[in-house]
DNA sequence: TGCACGATGAAC
DNA sequence: TTCATCGTGCAC
């Protein structure tokens, strides 16, 4: 971490989902692997707001893989895809409300090799596994941080991607992400 | 205990 | 458009 980079505190993580999700735009994404440390800007993410949301994963409630969407802001929650990529969210709002928000690109800043424009490919750049699971992002080590140099853009909001089978809530425009920026997963 | 499928990525 | 690949959730 820079001098200029604050770590993000729990009351972060501990509001509206979709203000969070639109906050986290710009932010830095920060991971000490084998003593280094990776940074990543975050250019794109979605919003999943809870049990009633039926694209997200808490919509078929409080369950083994689920755990840690239901409980306190602030947590990674790490989850594997398709067999083989892992994907992951911060979870927002008080323990029990199950919501979260899907990171899907990142732009490297530091220490940060291979392409990171999508869900599986950030994780594998950043070395995220499900490992880190549960992880509270006020620790060391794993955190998201206001970097030291803010920059201004516009926020493009589409439809979440993959997420057809949810009926009215496919069309909700909860995937949000930087406009112009060069590393969106898909326009 | 079995099985259909997914918040993806890469190849064709 | 198809396929790789396996943990999860739910049916039986």
């Amino acid at each position: 971490m820079t001098p200029g980079e604050r770590k993000l505190g729990r009351e972060f993580y501990d509001r509206d989902t979709i203000l969070v999700a639109k906050e986290l735009l710009g932010k830095h994404l920060v991971h000490v692997f084998e003593g280094v440390e990776q940074v990543a800007r975050i250019v794109e993410v979605e919003a999943y707001l809870g049990p009633h949301d039926l694209a997200a994963h808490s919509a078929r409630g409080r369950t083994m893989r689920t755990e840690v969407m239901f409980g306190p802001p602030g947590h990674a929650y790490v989850y594997l895809i398709y067999g083989m990529h892992c994907c992951m969210n911060v979870v927002t709002q008080a323990e029990g409300l199950a919501s979260a928000v899907l990171l899907r690109a990142v732009e490297p800043v530091r220490n940060v090799e291979g392409r990171t424009q999508g869900p599986g490919l950030l994780c594998k750049a950043l070395h995220i596994d499900r490992r880190l699971n549960g992880h509270d992002l006020l620790s060391d080590g794993f955190y998201i941080a206001e970097p030291d140099r803010a920059e201004r853009f516009g926020i493009v909001k589409r439809p979440r991607v993959g997420v057809d089978y949810a009926g009215r809530w496919a069309k909700r425009l909860l995937r949000f992400y930087i406009r112009g920026n060069s590393f969106i997963s898909r326009l």
